[in-house]
DNA sequence: GCAAATCTAAAGCAAATCTTAAGCTAAAGC
DNA sequence: GCTTTAGCTTAAGATTTGCTTTAGATTTGC
């Protein structure tokens, strides 16, 4: 979901401009003055910058050289976005640095065209670095791009939501994690229902993950405040693999 | 001195083009239809391609998803120019792979403001892509010229699709592809959800490639996140006999 | 022992993917 | 030119996969 960041001093356009965005399903910031928006750019480091020339404090065409200027955003496509239609104004904005440039009234289509072409020309080269983050803690590896876990020695595939689950337990791991904390950042719904279904994934984890699921010795319940992924670290784990084979405790 | 391709039948706008890039200090060819124009493209590999949509023989949107499907071409950026201004005429361009859309009458500055802009935006890229052609890995080999790959023992003809397809998914083997990036890098071009289509070819390769296509070994589906290919590496492939130990999940 | 919390198993449902086949286009052969 | 063919796309139904819900059993803390 490409980030896309609107800088427009006028309401009414950056709320269009927003709103027509997002429902193609990019992920979208607003900043209503020149100031805002390069600091916002370094901030968020956007895919891409819709930019209005007619900005209070600083124009856009400066803010367009500024965004240039600094290595950060340097590399950033910017679409300019305004009312001045003359050839040199265009001129001046390409100048500037702008990659494209639309004149108002524009058609929405024709507009989110125009980001379509931009973003498939420049998001060649940024796919090594975008999938790359591969989370890993004790024998717990977490591959994202393949949903797949690597867990001691063999490599166990999971679905969407039990993947999430796992990393949400992951990045915790230690610490308990509370059922509404768990719905926040895995489900993206605030607490109130459905622990349940949780709780059903939380099982389908451990059948995946735990030698004896009746017993769970990593993925721990914390009776009335939630779970705890509990992993043994590398000196604990050289001597958690012998007593391991010598489970029956049953 | 970069190379620009001028592809139009109307003699006049094409010398007006040509000269006033030329004075601009390009290095300028021109073709008068679209058959020419893609064996010229081939031909230069120039660094810009400027299209008329209006052709004979071959229309100008049928011509850039051409030169997007041909590898050599895929990353020319190419302007559309044309008398077409209607928003649906712009929005099918961009969607048959323009990087950008003039509509004729033009001003030459503004014409010249984009030329600098898209080829300011596309000479910093074209290396990573250029050198990135893996060509064998594992027991799959791909030979461009014939539309073959050599896979183990035993030689398999491909379609154009299909090999461009292979392609895509070995330049990447082991990671996820996702059905974007497919159409974006085989297709050249996004239409709407066409995943269908991908399913389909993907489908002929595996019955090309696979012992069994109905339980794919190499040619694997990541549901919800795209195709992932995975190849025996050398030392694997001597082992690869035994060891569905770890996969055993089904 | 009781009530609340948690676990287990299985069923129902929706979405993603597969399979098959038919239609279409452009190139090749007559 | 006309027919044939290979290749690409589209469409429809079947199948698989994953998510949620349900109901009853079990465990936990007091």
């Amino acid at each position: 979901m490409p980030r896309i960041l609107v800088i427009d001093d006028d309401p009414a356009i950056a709320e269009l401009v927003s709103v027509n965005l997002e429902m193609a399903g990019y992920d979208v910031n607003q900043a209503g003055d020149g100031v805002k928006g390069q600091a916002l750019a370094v901030q968020l480091m956007p895919d891409l910058i819709m930019l209005d020339l007619m900005l209070p404090k600083v124009d856009g065409l400066t803010v367009c050289q500024r965004l240039r200027r600094d290595r950060r955003t340097a590399e950033i496509p910017v679409l300019m976005l305004t009312a001045l239609g003359q050839t040199q104004d265009k001129v001046d904005g390409f100048n500037a640095g702008a990659d494209d440039y639309l004149t108002k009234p524009f058609e929405l289509d024709e507009m989110l065209a125009r980001v379509r072409a931009l973003l498939r020309r420049t998001d060649r080269i940024p796919q090594a670095a975008k999938h790359s983050e591969i989370l890993n803690y004790g024998p717990l590896t977490l591959i994202p791009e393949r949903y797949e876990a690597i867990w001691f020695d063999s490599t166990v595939k999971l679905t969407h939501l039990e993947f999430e689950l796992l990393h949400c337990l992951l990045q915790r791991h230690g610490q308990t994690v509370s059922p509404s904390q768990i719905l926040q950042e895995v489900w993206g719904y605030e607490p109130n229902d459905d622990i349940e279904t949780i709780r059903v994934h939380v099982r389908h984890l451990r059948t995946k993950l735990e030698p004896d699921p009746r017993h769970p010795k990593y993925i721990k319940t914390v009776y009335g405040a939630g779970y705890c992924l509990e992993l043994p670290t590398a000196e604990q784990s050289d001597e958690a693999a012998k007593p391991s084979q010598v489970e029956g405790l049953s």
